[in-house]
DNA sequence: TAATTGTGGACTATTATTGTCCATAATGAG
DNA sequence: CTCATTATGGACAATAATAGTCCACAATTA
């Protein structure tokens, strides 16, 4: 028995996590892992390998979002709003990219005017349902568990 | 078509089926409903309103993907190669947008050294598992059978 | 042989994403 | 009060991804 596997020709990967969002997580592990003190974003940045000027966008982001509170003047910063524990991925992957919704029809260039009755939509909403599921029982605590029992340098792993 | 329509703040959607897949489908969908007989990329495109040129392209990818057979000369065009039942939305997904991946490591900017004991990307691979799994259920047959049954003109539903 | 139809490559256009810059507002230290 | 510091917001630029176009050519058939 064989099996013809079929990569696409120019082996290129769908990527659902943008840079953003990674970038995202990263700075939120690096608060998590530095509680109780204000961090700069230029201390995000360096340590993080992210661009300063557009990590700051991310953190504004990030802020009108209510992931982390922001402190300005001398010695202020960014720290976490919420606990760990209490900030799943998919809410920051929604922040950051946009709500997660897979309901758009599949056939016809003019829209579904029978939606209601439609099975592939019911079949699609479930899938959604899953993904959404998944995506918020991960944790940052999750995360930063997973940093510390590496024991990377940064944050790293 | 599917997407995956996301709204953020600015009310963005996060697109995960993008149009070259959308164009596909309609075109799929147009060659079941006219078996046994050859399609032109001309009558395609204008049936289902995507452009010619551009269809042209996605008609050789389906050809090389092994969906469709070409056949050039007059009274040239393509057909399905396979049966509708036999062709999945998940192989026609990553035919056009590159496979479906979602084991990139989360944390750091480095890579992960020790990915084998991460309990992320276990749930992670879980997660890609499942939506895999969803989109090979659905069938170019099931897309048809809508279609058939919404009795819309132009495959459109 | 001529008309038709797909193929392949290169090219352009458009859009999304990422990244940068700057003036300004808030804050705290001295 | 003044200055250094730090976040904010808007506009802008660079890059990358996607979509779309064009053309010469190969295959096919009347």
């Amino acid at each position: 028995m064989w099996t013809i596997i079929v990569h696409n020709e120019d082996d290129v990967t769908m990527e659902i996590i943008r840079r953003n969002t990674d970038y995202s997580i990263r700075a939120l592990v690096h608060l998590a892992l530095n509680p109780d003190i204000e961090v700069t974003a230029g201390e995000i940045a360096e340590e993080q390998d992210v661009p300063l000027e557009y990590l700051q966008k991310i953190l504004q982001k990030l802020t009108r979002g209510g992931f982390v509170n922001a402190h300005r003047g001398a010695y202020g910063g960014f720290y976490l709003a919420r606990e760990p524990k209490d900030i799943n991925l998919l809410e920051v992957i929604e922040t950051m990219q946009g709500k997660l919704a897979m309901n758009k029809c599949f056939l016809g260039k003019d829209g579904c005017p029978r939606a209601p009755k439609c099975v592939l939509k019911y079949n699609w909403l479930q899938l959604e349902q899953t993904i959404t599921s998944h995506l918020s029982q991960i944790t940052l605590q999750d995360l930063v568990e997973q940093v510390k029992e590496g024991g990377l340098p940064k944050g790293g792993g």
